[in-house]
DNA sequence: TCTGGGGTCCTAGGACCC
DNA sequence: TCTGGGGTCCTAGGACCC
């Protein structure tokens, strides 16, 4: 039996552990750039804010009722991590799925036990680390995920789902894990408006029609298991960096250095995960919102002849993509740099011809031990943005709006909760 | 004025191999 | 008039997830 245990709107939850000032206040935090609301509280949700909806649309009013949050995304993350650690000491098999969600197995424990466990590790929960979860049960991921969601709507949290069960033939179709929004719209052209009809569907026609991937959602509804648990996190097969910018760049200069701090983090991630790129991918937009402006989305890619983690070598080539795609007169709104066909550093396919520069591994070493040690941006490329953390420069063009960000309540010294 | 960021998997079609 | 069988790899597009 699988369970599937995330916090109820968790960046949303996240800002109150903190700051208990918005206990029972309508909280919602925006994307990256303050752009759209990605986590609302369930006052938020009453007041009728839309999941993603710009927060420029949300009539002045009721924006004024809102207590607002750029998206703090180091506290969520150490938030969630406690969460983690917690679960582990419940349960011995764990997925970390998502920052808000795990699934976990109930091994050995009997069916008449499952949902009290469920409620005590969820209370244990709440007591360490102050994130309010529900937790669903189930024969199937699909399944569990389904409960959890019925679990949202009752008050003790816990909710078991089995195939078969009445609820099944309420439960919209579109809520059931794997289906979309297309899926939902060609499914009810055919009659599929539930989990249950889903479930009940001729499969041939349902493989033939949606592909596999839908068959494998009916038959883990029907609960039969398709998807294990995935404790350890499969290898990553690209990683991505972009932002969409606080002002229209018009420069290549500003591009340049957005486009250098975007592939500089990439690399920092990627050798956080001991791994090498093998090629490098750069594009640019310009705003598609903006009526009437002149739209321009190009991008490039480049492979190299070995694989690197060298954040010098990844830094050139991605300078060289935006130069080459660069164009006057365009207003740009976005850049992003991604690191793709990645591999373990200790898989080197080498260069037959130039072999391999000790030295480059060992300054990417020391960069990245000075940043971890003394904070982010304490070493960089003079040619991206990471002198602009001190005082002496002043802010990116293109830097992000964040004008209502919380403190690092967890993870810096200087913003701790003062206790008097 | 203001519109997120980061991922995965599947499928079809084309180019190419022997 | 007739025109094989069995593969791989790559890419683009579409769908989904949080």
């Amino acid at each position: 039996m699988f369970g599937l245990v995330d916090g109820n709107n968790f960046y949303a939850t996240c800002e109150r552990v903190f700051n208990p000032s918005l206990r029972g206040q309508p909280v919602c935090i925006l994307s990256s750039n303050d752009g759209c609301a990605i986590a609302r509280s369930d006052e938020c949700k009453r007041l009728g804010v839309k999941m993603g909806q710009p927060i420029h649309e949300v009539p002045p009013h009721i924006r004024r009722q809102l207590r607002i949050f750029s998206a703090n995304f180091g506290l969520y993350g150490d938030l969630s991590g406690r969460v983690v650690s917690v679960l582990r000491e419940w349960f011995p098999r764990v997925e970390v799925y998502s920052i808000d969600e795990s699934f976990v197995t109930f091994d050995g424990v009997p069916a008449e036990q499952r949902e009290a466990m469920a409620r005590q590790a969820r209370s244990q929960i709440f007591q360490w680390v102050g994130i309010p979860c529900c937790v669903g049960i189930g024969p199937t991921k699909t399944l569990a995920k389904l409960a959890n969601k019925l679990a949202k709507k009752t008050p003790h949290g816990v909710v078991t789902a089995l195939p078969g069960s009445p609820e099944l033939e309420t439960y919209p179709v579109e809520d059931a894990w794997g289906v979309g929004r297309k899926l939902t719209a060609k499914l009810g052209a055919e009659g599929i408006l539930t989990a249950a009809d889903l479930a009940r569907a001729n499969p041939d026609t349902l493989r033939s029609r949606y592909g596999v991937t839908l068959a494998r959602t009916q038959r883990e509804l029907q609960g039969v298991v398709c998807s294990d648990l995935e404790e350890v996190e499969p290898e990553r097969q690209q990683i991505v960096v972009s932002r969409s910018f606080g002002q229209e760049v018009t420069s290549l200069e500003d591009l340049q250095q957005a486009v250098s701090t975007f592939a500089q983090r990439a690399c920092e991630k990627l050798r956080s995960r001991s791994l090498q790129a093998s090629g490098v991918w750069v594009w640019l937009n310009t705003n598609p919102f903006k009526p009437g402006a002149a739209q321009y989305h190009p991008s490039k890619a480049f492979n190299f002849i070995a694989p690197t983690s060298d954040t010098r070598e990844v830094l050139l080539v991605a300078q060289g993509l935006a130069k080459a795609m660069w164009k006057n007169g365009y207003r740009y709104k976005k850049a992003g740099v991604g690191l793709l066909d990645l591999t373990h550093g200790d898989v080197h396919q080498g260069d037959l011809f130039a072999g391999i520069d000790p030295r480059s591994q060992a300054l990417m070493k020391v960069m990245d031990q000075a940043n971890a040690k003394f904070g982010r941006g304490t070493m960089g490329m003079a040619s991206s943005a990471w002198r602009s953390k001190g005082p002496a420069l002043a802010k990116p063009v293109w830097a992000m709006n964040q004008k209502n960000l919380s403190p690092a309540y967890t993870t810096r010294w200087d913003q701790l909760v003062r206790v008097r």
